[in-house]
DNA sequence: AATTAGATTTAGAATAATTCTAATTCTTGA
DNA sequence: TCAAGAATTAGAATTATTCTAAATCTAATT
């Protein structure tokens, strides 16, 4: 994989972002550096990156997917409410699931709802 | 909730499907005995029927949703190769995942791909 | 039986995320 | 410099799903 200019504008970008953002985000951000490049180009440096395993995808149940600076395989939190996404780590989880299934498992996708301490105590949004 | 005869019709194809369907799948089935449905109405009615516990729902990351005649919260292993999908039950896997993170839980979806038997056996396709 | 309010259905348009296509441009090695 | 292959671009296409507005149905009430 050859390394063009693209996509090292988008690589650059995901690896200094404080959050999860979209692809559509990520296009805007890019845009600020590079006005002319095309939303199919984020698209496909974003898929190379992430098939190339140098960042990480949060596929997201019903909304844009999300891309993660880190490639390693971890879980993730998502408020109900403000829709915020906190990264956790579950220990040992990918091979006590391996355990428990007795199958070999190539990867998985885990999101977990639940309502973060903000939205919890600001009773009436 | 009123149940309507096609809110009837839709539970019944759903609650009788052998396997896990999308929502189109279920629309074809369905205008075999309603020529007249609309693909809209199969939509909302599995959303109400979703909603209100009596069907479930797989939310697939890269392919349409598919609905499962139990309700029951379980999850599901997705072959790579045949994308064939098979049920399972973690033994008390919400309340150890509430355990291990400290936080209640809303609710999950976990999909968990792997390669079946019969793709692994099955070499070279 | 007629009326009415509210819910549901219908058809088709709208939306949104993503992929595809084809033409163009860039890179790199010969 | 040239050619081959890869990447980019712009915009069309695709697909799942939701939305909208008009029409229809339902159930309760008179």
């Amino acid at each position: 994989m050859v390394s063009t200019k693209q996509r090292t504008l988008i690589l650059d970008i995901v690896k200094n972002m404080n959050d999860h953002l979209s692809a559509d985000e990520i296009y805007i951000l890019a845009r600020k550096q590079m006005p002319g490049i095309a939303l199919a180009t984020v698209y496909n440096n974003l898929n190379a990156l992430y098939n190339s395993g140098k960042i990480g995808k949060i596929k997201m149940p019903e909304a844009a997917d999300l891309y993660d600076r880190s490639p390693v395989l971890h879980d993730h939190l998502i408020c109900s409410k403000c829709k915020k996404i906190k990264d956790i780590a579950i220990p040992n989880f990918l091979n006590s699931l391996q355990e428990t299934l007795g199958e070999e498992i190539d990867s998985y996708d885990l999101n977990i709802q639940y309502t973060c301490k903000n939205c919890k105590t600001s009773c009436c949004q």
